[in-house]
DNA sequence: ATGAAAATGAGATTCATTCTCACTTTCAAC
DNA sequence: GTTGAAAGTGAGAATGAATCTCATTTTCAT
């Protein structure tokens, strides 16, 4: 999911794990996106035993409370997650893969609108580009 | 991908298999979204013989070409096809994980903006809503 | 200290998709 | 019509992300 306008995340008690977890999201340079076993291997050199079931369940928690968002882009073989940032869109380039933030998203009104034109409750957005970077091409 | 604007499908020799494939996406109403499982159950009673894998190879190359249209559902389990039609997005219910067309697409002028602006191709285009369906809620 | 509930790790499992490969079909050139 | 190279095919194996299971461990209010 790419947008979460619910509000901030909820202030609940998270185990450890999860805060090393989110930590391995955190230490990064905002715009990068790490896969479930990149996020894996960064949580696991604070926690060697730390379980890759236990990454999956920390991670879909963390995005599940808005600390972290997942990212699920049409085409890529998996879902990457990148930590809690102003609303976006993103770009995946079909040549070499790689996916980046575009800084873009719907007016909030236009949202409201198709929700009530369709009874539908909309609470996550995503918009995804799919083509070729510069470098590629 | 869920909007595919370059230009109508290629004029070129498809295999018979493809045909039948591309048939039994064709003959359900539009607006319907099947499972490449759903493609091959439905084209398997014209063609018992007809391999999965064959329809998996069909799907990719009939989307490439622009006859059907390959749908990434965020938080699906699997990809949808859907016959060519207008643009639109996609509204995904969390809840009880149907599918519809949501009348939308951004503007052209927009997209142009975009790339020109972060120096990208932007091929494709995808924006997808979730939340709950009115039978849902 | 204590016990119920939550969390954990390891490995098995699931399942959509892709790959492999021996075989078959197609079709343009002769 | 024959031929041969290229394309297509089906069956099943392989891949790999994600989920499930379950016995064990940790947490924490009491």
């Amino acid at each position: 999911m790419s947008s979460n306008f619910g509000g901030s995340p909820a202030r609940e008690r998270l185990p450890a794990n999860y805060l090393t977890i989110l930590a391995a999201i955190r230490d990064i340079a905002p715009g990068t996106h790490l896969t479930a076993q990149d996020v894996f291997a960064r949580a696991r050199r604070q926690r060697p035993k730390l379980g890759f079931a236990t990454v999956h369940r920390g991670l879909a928690r963390l995005s599940e409370l808005g600390y972290v968002i997942k990212v699920d882009v049409p085409g890529a073989a998996c879902a990457v997650y990148e930590q809690t940032a102003e609303p976006h869109a993103h770009f995946r380039c079909s040549s070499c893969g790689s996916i980046r933030d575009i800084a873009f998203s719907l007016p909030p009104e236009l949202l409201v609108g198709l929700a009530r034109q369709h009874d539908l409750q909309i609470e996550v957005e995503s918009t995804t580009f799919t083509g070729r970077c510069a470098s590629c091409r």
